[in-house]
DNA sequence: TATTGTATTGCGAAAATTGCAACATTGGGC
DNA sequence: GCCCAATGTTGCAATTTTCGCAATACAATA
């Protein structure tokens, strides 16, 4: 019986709803089904009784519950005991990319070096599309960044805020953005777009969605350079409205309004899961997740 | 923190040996060095303070040493109030040699079945040889054999009993076993050996080292069929004291004294490790250590 | 100095776990 | 009444983890 087995346990019993268990514990609805086959098969019974249609504790799963809780909350117990005797030092590498910088870093950097000041974080800042490339060949620890949409074998993911992901138009220019009745014309209106990353997947998906082939002006690299040149009335673009607030070419933009909207940048840390067995990272998971 | 984990580590907190706690718990040294390591490395504090010569639990050693042993207690009163909820039935198949079925099988399954009247047993005996075999073919969940001497991956073994390995000799026709001096001259003796098997081994493996290359007269399958030749007449046999004892044709052989005795044959049951998982056979496999 | 006892590590192989995609089932909306 | 969306499960392939063996490093002892 693991503590990570117990912890999908217990949030399951909680929800009593597979789908909402794996979502919030990041895992797929496969890993989650057979983990607790794999439990009931060592306790020898079943823990819910399950159907399509819903999802019931078993009396033998209410012991289990008991029993995973009080594990649970001794381990962390445990933990916090034995980190009084030590005090964690070293250092642990940050990758931020500058969309997340603005939103969250400051205050989990502020945080984490007030619980852990032995503890020195190595910074690198960068494009958001290359946070998860990084991570994979370990070259960070920890990334701060938006979640991708699709889950990523072997990481874990926390997110702590949303920043919508909005179009924007030039103000100087506004024969820039080309109607068709009240509707854009998206064969003809320029757009601005990142060569890769997760802001260019959902507005691949959108146009796709919508059946349109959209007139592609540029391929740029970074939130700042599309808003740059969407400044210059090169064309429409794409941006977590995060980024925008905190650009100094603010003033030259006007956020278009468009439905369907884009759905919102989720903004968050994410690392490899293995690392959370390392109390450094562990303890700055925890703390970048506080509030 | 997995459970098969913590009992490792509790074993190795009280004998402070690693050498003695991977023979008791049946994993290599490496296994058990590598457990240890990846609970230090989820703690993030050294739990022994080890070298080649002598190993001590730390401060932080002790902290988990009480958390492991409150947890494992636990799980087991778990374990038992959710037996008490629904008795085990199904069945369980077992493979026996015949060398084992006299020693142990009787006791064993007598109080199986007072304890669990509800699972019934498929019983299948043959040559002890074939046991592994079985086991790996998932043909049979437990056999009760004779302990081979590596340890074989996967598989969990329980010692239960031990019966010498010895030499056999026809009592009517002394002139078989041909003297040199005081010692037997084994290139002129002829010997009776079992096809393969762990009784095989030994012999090999003995004679390999004191550099003889015996005269080998046949080759055969089980232990009964060696008593048969050296009964007739055949040659020197090796077979397990157990065995002879009970065979009819006890009468017409004799013991002989040869030393280095050869290591004794130790009788227990044994399984796939997975298996113990399964609770029917976690059942099996308390009662049959329980004497 | 050779030998024995002890913990550790490199490495290849076996086993466990996971994500994806496909599937089965069921309830609800039109 | 039929299709669609939601939900849990399973086959499969690929990745990750674990393990045993053999070799190694080191110390005490003879």
């Amino acid at each position: 019986m693991d503590m990570e087995e117990l912890r999908l346990f217990r949030h399951l019993a909680e929800s009593l709803h597979f789908g909402r268990t794996s979502r919030a514990c990041h895992v797929t609805p496969s890993a989650l089904t057979r983990t607790i086959q794999r439990i009931e098969a060592e306790v020898g019974e079943r823990l819910f009784d399950r159907d399509n249609r819903s999802v019931r504790l078993t009396r033998a799963g209410e012991g289990l519950k008991q029993y995973a809780e009080e594990t649970i909350e001794r381990w962390k117990a445990l933990k916090e005991s034995l980190a009084g005797e030590a005090t964690l030092h070293g250092d642990i590498s940050l990758y931020c990319s500058v969309t997340a910088a603005y939103g969250i870093l400051p205050g989990i950097l502020d945080r984490f070096r007030k619980a852990c000041p032995e503890v020195h974080i190595k910074l690198q800042t960068g494009d958001a599309a290359q946070g998860l490339t990084r991570l994979r060949n370990n070259e960070v620890e920890v990334i701060i960044d938006a979640l991708p949409d699709k889950q990523a074998t072997g990481l874990e993911f926390m997110p702590l805020t949303e920043t919508p992901l909005v179009f924007i138009a030039p103000l100087a220019f506004p024969e820039t953005v080309i109607y068709e009745g009240p509707e854009i014309d998206w064969r003809k209106t320029p757009v601005i777009v990142a060569e890769q990353g997760l802001g260019r997947e959902r507005l691949d998906r959108w146009f796709a969605a919508r059946k349109i082939l959209p007139n592609i002006y540029a391929q740029v690299a970074g939130n700042e350079a599309i808003i740059a040149m969407v400044s210059l009335g090169c064309g429409v673009g794409v941006v977590p409205l995060l980024v925008l607030e905190k650009s100094p070419l603010q003033e030259q933009i006007t956020v278009l309004d468009i439905s369907p909207r884009l759905a919102p940048f989720s903004l968050g840390v994410c690392t490899v899961k293995k690392n959370l067995r390392n109390p450094k990272i562990q303890a700055f998971w925890e703390i970048a997740g506080a509030r």
